[in-house]
DNA sequence: TATTAATTGTTAATATATTAACTAATACGA
DNA sequence: TCGTATTAGTTAATATATTAACAATTAATA
């Protein structure tokens, strides 16, 4: 019934699992001028050509009213810009721009050594089973137990 | 060589499990009129009388920088208090008020509740992988490779 | 079709993160 | 003991997160 050790509880372990490996990361972004949340911006336009502010914050993660200021930022840099839906008219699309495109062959690979890195002293299997475990970490809101009705 | 899926890559596999979970943790800290931050702050006074801000800093993962502030909003909250060491007068200790300590009656079987909650899903060997495979992250810059000399 | 509801983005206010520079106090070596 | 390096906290500037409220547009429905 004691209280258990803080450091050791999920949430800590997450942020200390980060902690550890984003500084590295963010070291690479900086040598292009890049945040963090601008490199994952670009990140997901280099798997789409063109998307909504909405899905781009899925996709990311960062939530839409700070996606306002961080595209605002990417389009004072040239990387990006903004095109408004013809079909309906509420919808934003992001487009990288030639500028922004380019950027991929650069800080790919850099980026890429690093996760290799970090995926190193894993075993393949390792490996999968801390994936899988975040995985059903990320879907606890949504089907916690299969097979049962819920509310 | 084609990209892979950034959605699966571990930064934000990571980022995703958070996502999830600390909502419903922040939602329980509101109703006390607690940050996230500032929880973590009290939540480690529970465990130790008296704390310097740097060791506070580290078992918080709350940035220095970002320390000053937050404790100056407890303080005004009345849930802690800052004492000046008088063997060296750099360190600076932070202890929680009676009312801050009240509150861990309070708050820790709630947030206890959604803990057990997150956990449940998992078998016992399945959580274990998952934090060990944390474990391992969180100690990437400290010993990559145990049997090799390194630098 | 007029109203209402839902969707998509945005703005605003406050709190926190990041990085660099800075102060005060202490430790250390010539 | 003086000068220097180190350590503990802080301040400053900018970027982002969180929550609530809001505008514009579209969808739904009586």
């Amino acid at each position: 019934m004691a209280i258990q050790d803080f450091s050791q509880s999920l949430p800590m372990m997450l942020y200390r699992a980060l902690d550890e490996i984003m500084p590295k990361f963010r070291c690479i972004f900086n040598e292009f001028a890049l945040t963090e949340q601008q490199w994952r911006i670009l990140r997901v336009l280099w798997e789409h050509d063109k998307i909504t502010l909405g899905r781009l914050s899925d996709l990311t993660l960062i939530p839409s009213p700070s996606l306002v200021g961080i595209v605002d930022r990417l389009i004072k840099a040239k990387l990006i810009r903004r095109e408004r839906s013809d079909a309906d008219r509420r919808m934003i699309f992001v487009v990288a721009t030639e500028e922004g495109r380019n950027l991929e062959a650069k800080v790919m690979p850099r980026v890429n050594e690093i996760y290799k890195e970090i995926k190193e002293p894993f075993s393949m299997q390792q490996w999968g089973q801390l994936i899988d475990g975040l995985d059903q970490i990320s879907h606890f809101n949504k089907k916690t137990v299969t097979n049962e009705h819920k509310e």
